[in-house]
DNA sequence: AGCACGCCGACT
DNA sequence: GTCGGCGTGCTC
């Protein structure tokens, strides 16, 4: 047998099978796990793949690549990473490709780029169709293209024909090219030369530069700026020039005179100077022992405190706890938009440099704070959404996690469908640390969690500096309307508060969720309604874009004028959403600063934010917004909270929706008051007696979470099974069905209840594919090995049906 | 997820 | 006949 030596890696596709390459003796060496490798894949492309095991056995019947090289010098993905990412990939259902995706920044997951070139010797007497002549003629101003830049010029597969039967001829020539690197951010260092490192020689040298006292200065600079006892520490060349005296180019002779060295270190801001001074009411004290003291026998606290309490300066405390101890903390935020105004507060707190990581910062950005991250035994503090989670943190001593009960901490769009707040569990968990979950709603699961002891537990009922909570009442729209008293969505009550908070000068956020202005769009002629022709969904009205829009989607439609169907004039729109809203406001508000915030108004990078200071600043006295004005925000003079329409909100065929109405109501009326007086909030419904209205006018989370765990339990619901959705997916409605009784049908054999379904989702197709879930309930108490052993049983079954193999199916575990 | 192959209807 | 659309299968 020959000694080849054999790995296996993870390569960055959704692909469940393993894949084994073969290294070369003279790169053995080089290999290691968690360094990445370039490996060629398929017929010609090549990618970055994380290596995942060394020295494995080659499958058979395989014939197997070599690598082409090993990219990283040092592991890019630790091995605790690797470890968690194993326990995602087990206990969500997820192959490691798809983990890997979600795991790397952009940056660090490159494949090959095919580039064309002309072939120099290429005779011209062969015949060409248009598309290549079409292909020539771009190659011939250039030197090289990216195919992907060909692709532009007419569709993908007519050019890619092309260039293949260009390649064919011997016309062009095709190479396969990594694509350019993003390079993190560096900035340059200052160190001494190792030679003049001793008390000796660096004598010697300050004597030599006898003569030179501006270089003398420099050096002595230098070393002024050293920690006691060192002497080669890199220091930033800004640092040594910022001043007085030490000018770049005596920097520079010192370089060539070989006495400083010039390095290249990853961007880093450092400790903030003056680190801010806080302290604890007596109520955040005693929360924070109690959280400490469970800590002792504990992995997880949760900590619930009321909208305003000020958890903020609790999880201060407790990082700068952490940082004592050298320990790293990861906290945790469920929307990206939270984290500017978090950041600059906990800064000022804790006087350290935060990371901040998430989606919206720049490839360049994210690999540099991964790169730091991966060779560092500090005790760095990194806020981020919920992909942070699998940065390389080798010293987590503490996980925050922050609005624990928000559904963003679960990934829906794709593979892995992890919830960050669970797995930050687990993690904590395997390497030790301490995890803080908080909310002044906790999910009733973690409520559970935390009631039976499984974690520990402290609260905090009151407001801190005495702001009271907030006077929430209700609005009876059935009587509102009923009298006639309805101004456009605004009864009488909601104006009336409304212009007394004016006239104070207070600030008024209006909640309503849904945005766009309209969504329907109906004919009064012929009953014809605007639908999407990818979804089953009607297309929603947006004023601003003059269109129809498919928020699922992104179909869209030019507003019509006149009936497609039956050419009637009479088309009218019903439904509001925020921007109809806004609207209405500037007709019955016309002296008042209007501001909306939504997906539409805060897509691009610093719209958000924009919108947040202008309020916060007070150049804007109505803020209309979706969700987005429910989570966390931090004003100071919103004397009123209006709700437009609470209905519709728990009218979703959902076993959460109760408890996501309580959240997002106690939530958003948690934005209203501040100091010396008690903000106010009004609730508009059609449902004056609803069960979880009472709830939230009497600030009862207790009782609410009673009622929810009474019918949970009564209906085996999270958290007395645990839950697993599967979706099916086709273009084809009958192999959707088909594929899903089959799929139902397989699980029945091995679970015999608990089985729902399959059924239509309230959306019963999204983006041309028809849909079908199906539910199971598990026993908590069940073997989650076994569970998962049976149900991959089941999608191999499944998927190698002949008759519906290729509907998709896809796997959430906890759905949300 | 790419990407190529090959089958089949449409068009010059 | 060829072009191009689309379904199918494979990737160490």
């Amino acid at each position: 047998m020959s000694d080849a030596f054999y790995i296996q890696v993870i390569l960055p596709l959704a692909l469940r099978g393993a894949f084994t390459y073969r290294v070369h003796n003279e790169q053995v060496e080089e290999v290691a796990i968690g360094k990445r490798v370039v490996v060629p894949f398929g017929k010609r492309r090549y990618y970055a793949a994380i290596i995942y095991k060394l020295n494995v056995q080659p499958p058979r019947g395989a014939s197997i690549k070599d690598i082409s090289y090993v990219l990283d010098d040092v592991p890019v993905v630790t091995d605790i990473q690797l470890r968690f990412w194993e326990w995602i990939g087990f206990y969500y259902m997820s192959g490691m490709g798809a983990i890997m995706n979600a795991a790397l920044p952009n940056a660090m997951k490159i494949s090959s780029q095919t580039t064309v070139s002309l072939n120099p010797e290429f005779e011209e007497y062969e015949e060409f169709t248009d598309d290549e002549r079409m292909v020539i003629a771009q190659l011939q101003s250039r030197d090289s293209m990216g195919v992907n830049q060909l692709e532009g010029l007419g569709t993908k597969r007519a050019i890619q024909r092309a260039v293949n039967q260009l390649l064919k001829k011997g016309v062009i020539l095709i190479t396969e090219e990594l694509k350019a690197e993003v390079k993190p951010q560096t900035i340059e260092h200052i160190v001494l030369a190792r030679d003049f490192a001793s008390d000796e020689t660096l004598a010697g040298l300050l004597e030599d530069l006898g003569n030179a006292p501006k270089q003398f200065e420099c050096v002595m600079r230098y070393l002024g700026l050293q920690e006691s006892g060192s002497m080669t520490l890199p220091i930033k060349k800004k640092q040594l020039t910022e001043g007085l005296g030490v000018s770049t180019s005596s920097i520079t002779a010192l370089i060539k005179k070989n006495v400083f060295e010039s390095i290249q270190l990853l961007r880093y801001e450092g400790l903030n100077d003056d680190p801010g001074s806080f302290h604890l009411n007596d109520i955040q004290r005693a929360g924070l022992q109690k959280i400490k003291d469970s800590f002792q026998n504990k992995s997880v606290a949760l900590l619930h405190g009321v909208t305003g309490s000020g958890k903020t300066l609790v999880y201060a405390q407790l990082i700068k706890e952490n940082i004592e101890a050298g320990k790293q903390t990861l906290f945790l935020v469920p929307e990206i938009a939270l984290t500017t105004q978090l950041v600059q507060r906990v800064k000022k707190l804790i006087g350290a440099e935060i990371l901040v990581y998430h989606s919206r910062f720049s490839n360049k950005e994210r690999l540099t704070t991964w790169l730091r991250l991966v060779d560092s035994l500090g005790s760095e503090v990194v806020i981020g959404a919920r992909s942070s989670l699998f940065l390389p943190l080798n010293n987590l001593g503490l996980v925050i996690v922050d609005e624990e009960h928000e559904g963003s901490y679960k990934q829906h769009e794709v593979d892995p469908h992890y919830n960050a707040r669970d797995a930050a569990i687990w993690l904590a968990k395997e390497v030790g640390a301490k995890v803080l979950l908080g909310s002044a709603t906790p999910s009733v699961e973690t409520y559970f969690n935390a009631k039976r002891g499984k974690f520990g537990f402290a609260e905090i009922q009151k407001r801190f500096d005495d702001i009271q909570m907030p006077l929430i009442r209700l609005v009876d729209m059935t009587k509102s309307k009923k009298a006639d008293m309805m101004k456009a969505s605004f009864s009488a009550e909601l104006i009336e508060a409304m212009k007394a908070n004016l006239a104070r000068r207070k600030q008024i956020i209006l909640f309503q969720n849904r945005r766009g202005f309209a969504p329907f769009m109906i004919c009064e002629a012929c009953g014809w309604s605007a639908e999407c022709t990818n979804c089953d969904v009607n297309l929603t009205y947006h004023k601003f874009f003059e269109k129809m829009l498919c928020h699922y989607c992104g179909y869209s439609l030019k507003l019509p004028r006149h009936c497609p169907n039956c050419s009637s004039a009479k088309l009218s729109v019903r439904g509001f959403g925020t921007e109809k809203l806004e609207d209405e406001l500037e007709i019955l508000f016309p002296n008042a600063r209007i501001a909306r915030m939504d997906l539409d108004t805060t897509r691009k990078k610093n719209a958000f934010q924009n919108i947040i200071t202008a309020f916060d600043e007070q150049l804007v006295d109505i803020l209309v917004g979706t969700q987005m004005v429910t989570k966390g925000l931090d004003f100071h003079n919103v004397g009123l909270v209006g709700v437009m329409n609470a209905d519709g909100l728990w009218n979703r065929p959902d076993f959460r929706a109760f408890e996501r109405s309580y959240q997002l109501l106690t939530q958003v009326a948690g934005r209203a008051g501040r100091k010396n007086a008690r903000g106010e909030v009004l609730i508009q419904t059609f449902k004056m007696d609803h069960q979880v209205l009472q709830f939230v006018i009497n600030n009862s989370y207790l009782a609410m979470y009673e009622h929810q765990m009474a019918e949970r339990q009564q209906f085996a619901y999270p958290p007395f099974a645990r839950m697993i959705r599967f979706q099916f997916a086709h273009p084809d409605a009958k192999m959707t069905r088909d594929a899903a009784e089959f799929f139902a049908g397989e699980v029945r054999n091995y679970f015999k209840s608990g089985v729902l379904g399959p059924e239509e989702p309230s959306i019963p197709r999204i983006r041309g594919k028809y849909l079908r879930h199906l539910f199971l309930k598990i026993d908590p108490l069940s073997s989650m090995k076994e569970v998962r052993k049976l149900l991959w049983m089941c999608v191999d079954k499944a998927e190698g049906h002949p008759d519906h193999r290729k509907v998709r199916i896809q796997i959430d575990v906890d759905p949300y």
